[in-house]
DNA sequence: GTCTATATATCGATAGAC
DNA sequence: GTCTATCGATATATAGAC
């Protein structure tokens, strides 16, 4: 005999109260992930949470063991651009930098705008808060380690040059899209786009240019 | 007939008292410079600067009309590395830009460290303090724009390319060692400075092949 | 110029009704 | 699962003595 309480263990099969319930998490956790990238940690109280997501301030507490574990939840469900890029650069040592490198700095200028304000925060609560510190070291370091593992690869296939310092030349082209949206965070997400476009194909020549195994003769206008 | 009061106006000419307090309130401002780095701007309460500073919590409140005055005056109170950029690049237009950047890298090395976390809690709070943003502005920016200058100059030098992408290469430069300051925060110094120099040393070799006129032939071993 | 004492507001967190 | 009511601690800022 089967009855409402049997089917609360696979997704999809609960029932319509925990379904809801489930959602309601969802959304404190959206609410909370976008007032503390706003505010940073001690700048948002739990009440200004609770009222903006429209609960009450005690559920919260339901959920989250206090205000740090609110914070941390907020962290990993929100979805940070390194995900894509380490998706991007999976299985792609076959195919040339120029190409790898281009298609994942305009998946950057698609996506990263929305995340300058989070980011920045992170930056700032990385000095007290480690799970803080742990999601920046995703955004950068382990974006960088896939990113110069990447560049291993193309130094063995001959497209890069053999004495090329991986992990600089990694970081250099990280830090190039990091500091650019975190300079840019005023303008309209329209005009950052159309910048940010042209900014990325530059910063990508510059690049490629001292990293390449064969320099091409310089341009002449 | 010259009294104590008429030695106001300058510098040096102070009564004791007076003296003392300008001390007392510059004190109040490094402090509070300290703290709101490691804390953030809501992170630390007057009152906590207050007694790591030795003084009662409305002595603060006589200087500054409020916790944000305390606030943008210690962000101007504190010398940020830039202004060293600027001094370095002023009248720099004749000498070469492998030996400036090397300089310019080299005094990073030396005085970015302690920057670390100011940088981060700067970049946090940008969101709200339009003071905060004005530093960040003055630390990226305005450190671009002069090293973008500079870079004009070198390429009519001859020395460097062209076609170069003047304010792209600039914000690569300024960018790579924001980057590798914030992702290195948690080393001691002493281990920070071992690698940031050998960082700073293979960035500024990456960035000039990218950048000269005439690449030299590539390197075989 | 500097301190103590305090007004006023808001914080994170809990208890208990529904 | 969700809300209302409320706790004690602590925040910014002010008033007045010295």
């Amino acid at each position: 005999m089967k009855n409402n309480k049997d089917q609360r263990s696979l997704e999809g099969n609960l029932t319509t109260r925990q379904r809801q319930a489930l959602e309601r998490k969802a959304h404190i956790l959206e609410v909370a992930a976008r007032l503390f990238a706003m505010h940073g940690f001690a700048g948002i109280s739990t009440r200004q949470i609770a009222v903006e997501a429209g609960v009450a301030e005690g559920l919260i507490f339901h959920y989250f063991a206090d205000k740090s574990a609110l914070f941390s939840a907020a962290l990993e469900h929100t979805d940070t651009f390194p995900r894509h890029v380490a998706r991007l650069l999976e299985g792609a040592e076959q195919r040339p930098a120029h190409e790898v490198l281009r298609e994942l700095g305009h998946r950057w200028v698609k996506n990263a705008f929305r995340e300058g304000a989070m980011l920045g925060m992170l930056l700032g609560e990385a000095q007290r808060h480690p799970e803080a510190a742990e999601v920046v070291k995703e955004v950068s370091g382990r974006s960088i380690e896939r990113l110069a593992a990447y560049l291993t690869a193309r130094i063995q296939a001959g497209e890069l040059r053999a004495d090329l310092p991986i992990s600089t030349a990694a970081t250099s082209f990280i830090a190039g899209l990091m500091v650019f949206l975190l300079m840019n965070q005023g303008l309209s997400e329209k005009a950052w786009k159309k910048l940010a476009t042209v900014y990325v194909d530059e910063l990508l020549s510059l690049w490629l240019r001292g990293a390449r195994a064969c320099s091409e003769p310089s341009a002449k206008t």
